[in-house]
RNA sequence: GGGCAAUUAGCUCAGCUGGUUAGAGCGCACGGUUCACAUCCGUGAGGUCGGGGGUUCGAGCCCCUCAUUGCCCA
């Protein structure tokens, strides 16, 4: 069964070819469970069909594959559907600029032809994303691969629009909205960032009836253009005796009313107010207040219109610095300061979005938002990490209408009609009669994504996949898109299936570079994962994005991590290999019965179980991380570097019936923690799994261990516990003494309690620290006069190395040693000795402190009396 | 202005519901070609767990406060 492995592994070869051979064996389906398997299913956070793959998306495939392999062995129904998001502004953007280089623009091809060709660049680019998400191991089911503009999924968007308008929970109407001038198309809240930047603040005169002044202050003069009111704090005595007047706008001299409102902020600028609602949330809504007119002064590439008098035509930079020169010459203006401010600036492109008043569709969000807050506050929903629960409560009972229509191209055009009157028909087709156009708008993109977990099941279709398969179970992916994304798949998914959507959402944060700072092409620090797979491959990337990261926090990448577990695969493949050509023959499966084993074999094992015990709970409370580390630690530092080292007495030196035992717990031990760390590294350890004996087709659909508390063995810690420290003491000892490495030693053994613990393994001591004999030292028989000694618990063992050692230098070691022990025992027993502790901790934490206590006093025992029998 | 994180070894990070002598990797120092692995092995140095106060028998962990950094919301 076993055969011959390579001295090294192949990992390119290997992840392709094994990847291909999962999938055509159908093992990426939940079909290849049981037809009666719980199901667990995860929705694919789509990746946009733009994308070129980068860490983040490495993340996320690596943390969702490591829930669907583990739910999978486990022997659900795992299905984790992927798929594309058409990403309206982002596609959109990239094929203008396409366009653009091909000496064209999208007004110019017309709307019809720019669709055709931007499904063309679809069928060209938007495969290369879910490409390079095979090369990351994703398991995922590509028989279910879905794209937001899918035709069942368009009818899913239609059905959902159609169907909130019907509910009256859409309406059309002209309300200020975030505009972005170069994609000329509104924007959501959510889709502007803002940020303080330095400005300027320009103070001018509002000429007042009367030949008064009223001195106001503006960081936008050219918004002046379309105030219709300037406003004073009511008991602002400076000015509350204008209130009521006439001020005339500068240069058009419209006629606005000077009016009252305490919004108004005495302290800053002049303490009064221009009013411009078409262009600035707060003055909308106190223009909402006093029933101001709005007046729009700009067009939809925010160059000035017809309201702006001479200044049309002009862009609103331009209008700007000519509107205050015009002023300062009719000696209007007062001063100008630096002033620093908040921008608003587009999510995409970072230019500088403007308020501004236009016919938008909108959907009535609260009723959903409530239905939303609910499920997560009776817990129908989890957020993980739950700190996160607070910011969605947060945002939800604050929201605001959800501004869904864009003026694009490239998405889910509106299901709407409007009729030759003016009148609006929602509906997937015109109403009967002649002149029905066709709504222009698109649907924000996330309008899509946010039925995703459903729609991509079938939905609105009864389908046996929705039935089978929803709701979902958890929703991995980013906290930057709580928001956006996953709020908004709670209220869609509650609103139109009565069920949440996941039962958990897990968070996971931003991949940084080493030092914490974000990842931009500006800043020259882009890591590109597929250059870290070309050279390491793929499994220690996932080990490393899955053991540095906790649920909600960022990570920070450091490719010398990723190297590191290059090599840690490399050890894993040399374990493997040691085990293989160690076996002969048949050998069989499973474990041995704890009592027909060795110490060492007890001791693993018991070391195993209590591992699959920690894996499995750490597997199910999120904290992959933490598994991740303690398998990597168990393998390295307990199965390689004690175990495998001795198994070899028993392989070169025992009876046949030894020999078999050792190798059938060598192939047990590795194969279970090749099951424990597939989900992290599917790879190695599917290829590594094929070379050892076991049954059933492929690692991928083997069982996840189940933790046997029949080989827990607290006695078999203990004393390989003794063991493990005594060989660490004398190598620490043949060390600072510098005894040659080669140097085979002796040693006499004061054991204390421990006499058939060295009767049985002394010989361990020769492979692991060179001591060729270990002699018990018997009853009343004095210690080796010129020797170092090493202590632990009852045990001593004396080294007769007279040649190395200086009696000075070894009397300043054991009272080095004695004093550590010193501070430690005075320590342990004031804790016993404390009434507090002893009435009030738990019994077992106290018994752990008697049993220390105990063997350091022991240890101290034997030190002192081989100072005062050594040391002047 | 409100909120949330983070602050642990030179660097990057763990540390679960408070309970052994606070851990890992990298880096560093010293030493190693013995039959799985030099992509390795062994040994070691290195931390007043950001400061201060408190709760507790017991605090890296809980509470208060301050500082620094970052993020979210307004």
């Amino acid at each position: 069964m076993a055969n011959t492995m390579a001295k090294n592994f192949d990992f390119k070869e290997a992840e392709r070819r094994l990847y291909q051979w999962w999938q055509e064996k159908g093992w990426f389906k939940p079909e290849s469970a049981p037809a009666d398997a719980e199901p667990f299913v995860i929705s694919m956070p789509p990746p946009n069909v733009t994308g070129a793959l980068h860490l983040g998306h490495a993340l996320f495939v690596t943390v969702e594959d490591i829930m669907i392999r583990f739910e999978r062995m486990r022997g659900k129904a795992a299905l984790w559907v992927p798929g594309t998001d058409h990403a309206g502004i982002a596609t959109q953007l990239q094929v203008e600029k396409m366009l653009r280089d091909q000496g064209t623009s999208r007004h110019e091809v017309g709307r019809e032809e720019f669709l055709a060709r931007t499904w063309q660049w679809k069928e060209k680019y938007g495969g290369a994303i879910t490409q390079q998400l095979r090369l990351l191991g994703a398991s995922c089911d590509w028989d279910r691969e879905r794209f937001t503009l899918d035709d069942q999924l368009s009818e899913a968007v239609q059905e959902v629009f159609i169907s909130l308008w019907d509910q009256g929970l859409i309406y059309r109407g002209t309300r200020l909205v975030n505009w972005s001038p170069g994609l000329q198309t509104a924007v959501s809240d959510l889709e502007v960032e803002r940020e303080e930047e330095a400005g300027t603040l320009y103070f001018f005169k509002y000429p007042v009836e009367g030949g008064e002044f009223l001195p106001v202050a503006t960081t936008r003069p050219e918004t002046i253009l379309g105030d219709t009111a300037v406003a004073v704090h009511p008991e602002d005595e400076r000015y509350q005796h204008l209130i009521g007047k006439k001020a005339y706008v500068p240069m058009l001299n419209r006629e606005i009313p000077v009016i009252g409102d305490a919004y108004v902020d005495r302290e800053f600028g002049t303490g009064a107010l221009k009013v411009t609602p078409a262009h600035d949330f707060n003055d909308y809504e106190i223009a909402r207040r006093h029933n101001l007119p709005m007046i729009n002064i700009l067009n939809p590439d925010a160059t000035l219109n017809a309201n702006a008098g001479a200044y049309q035509g002009m862009d609103r930079f331009a209008a700007r610095e000519k509107l205050w020169a015009d002023m300062t010459d009719a000696g209007l203006t007062i001063k100008t300061q630096p002033h620093t401010y908040i921008i608003p600036r587009s999510q995409r492109g970072g230019e500088i979005v403007e308020p501004m008043l236009s016919m938008q569709w909108f959907v009535k969000i609260q009723p959903l938002a409530e239905k939303a807050l609910d499920a997560v506050r009776s817990g129908a929903i989890q957020i993980v990490p739950e700190r996160f629960e607070k910011v969605y409560y947060h945002w939800l009972e604050n929201i605001e209408d959800w501004c869904v229509s864009r003026q694009l191209w490239w998405g889910h055009r509106i299901p709407a009609w409007h009729g030759p009157n003016g009148e609006i028909h929602v509906g997937k087709t015109p109403p009967p009669g002649d002149g029905w156009k066709p709504e222009e708008d698109v649907l924000d993109t996330w309008f899509s994504s946010g039925l995703w977990p459903f729609s991509t099941l079938g939905w609105p279709e009864q389908t046996p996949d929705l039935q089978r398969f929803y709701p979902t179970h958890v929703m991995e992916t980013g906290y930057d898109i709580l928001f956006f994304w996953v709020a908004r798949m709670i209220m869609l998914g509650l609103w139109f299936t009565d069920k949440p959507p996941f039962h958990t959402v897990y968070l996971h944060g931003l991949v940084r570079d080493k030092h914490g700072r974000k990842i931009s092409k500006t800043a020259g620090n882009v890591i590109d994962p597929t250059e870290l797979i070309e050279q390491y491959g793929v499994d220690p990337l996932r080990f490393t994005l899955a053991t540095g990261a906790t649920p909600g926090n960022d990570i920070n990448m450091d490719t010398g991590r990723v190297e590191r577990n290059w090599r840690f695969v490399n050890k894993i493949w040399q374990m493997a290999n040691f085990v293989t050509v160690n076996l002969d023959g048949d050998v069989p499966l499973g474990a041995p019965p704890p009592q027909a084993l060795d110490l060492p074999s007890r001791w693993i094992l018991s070391r195993l179980n209590r591992l699959i015990e920690n894996v499995t709970r750490l597997f199910e409370t999120y904290q992959y991380g933490e598994a991740g580390r303690q398998i990597d630690d168990f393998l390295w530092s307990e199965f390689a570097d004690w175990y495998i080292e001795m198994s070899k007495y028993p392989l070169y030196q025992g009876n046949d019936a030894e020999k078999q035992t050792a190798r059938q717990v060598l192939v047990y031990v590795l194969d279970q923690a090749l099951r424990l760390l597939h989900p992290f590294m599917p790879f190695v350890t599917e290829e590594i799994w094929q070379h050892i004996p076991h049954e059933g087709e492929a690692l991928i659909i083997a069982a996840f261990p189940i933790a046997d508390a029949r080989y827990f063995d607290d006695a078999a810690e203990t004393q390989m516990t003794i063991l493990i420290d005594l060989i660490r003491g004398i190598r620490n000892v043949r060390d600072e003494y510098k005894v040659e490495p080669g140097r085979k030693i002796t040693a006499v053994a004061s054991v204390g309690g421990f006499g058939a613990l060295f009767d049985q393994y002394s010989y361990l001591f020769a492979r692991l620290c060179n001591v060729a004999t270990v002699t018990k030292l018997g009853a009343g028989e004095n210690p080796p006069g010129e020797s170092a000694s090493v202590v632990v618990n009852e045990v001593t063992m004396y080294l007769p190395l007279a040649e190395f050692i200086d009696l000075g230098a070894e009397c300043e070691r054991l009272n080095k040693e004695s004093a550590k022990l010193t501070v430690q025992i005075e320590k342990s027993r004031g804790m016993l000795a404390n009434e507090g502790f002893i009435n009030r901790a738990q019994p077992d934490v106290i018994e752990r402190e008697r049993a220390k206590l105990a063997s350091l006093e022991a240890s101290a025992a034997q030190i002192a009396e081989r100072i005062s029998s050594m040391c002047k």
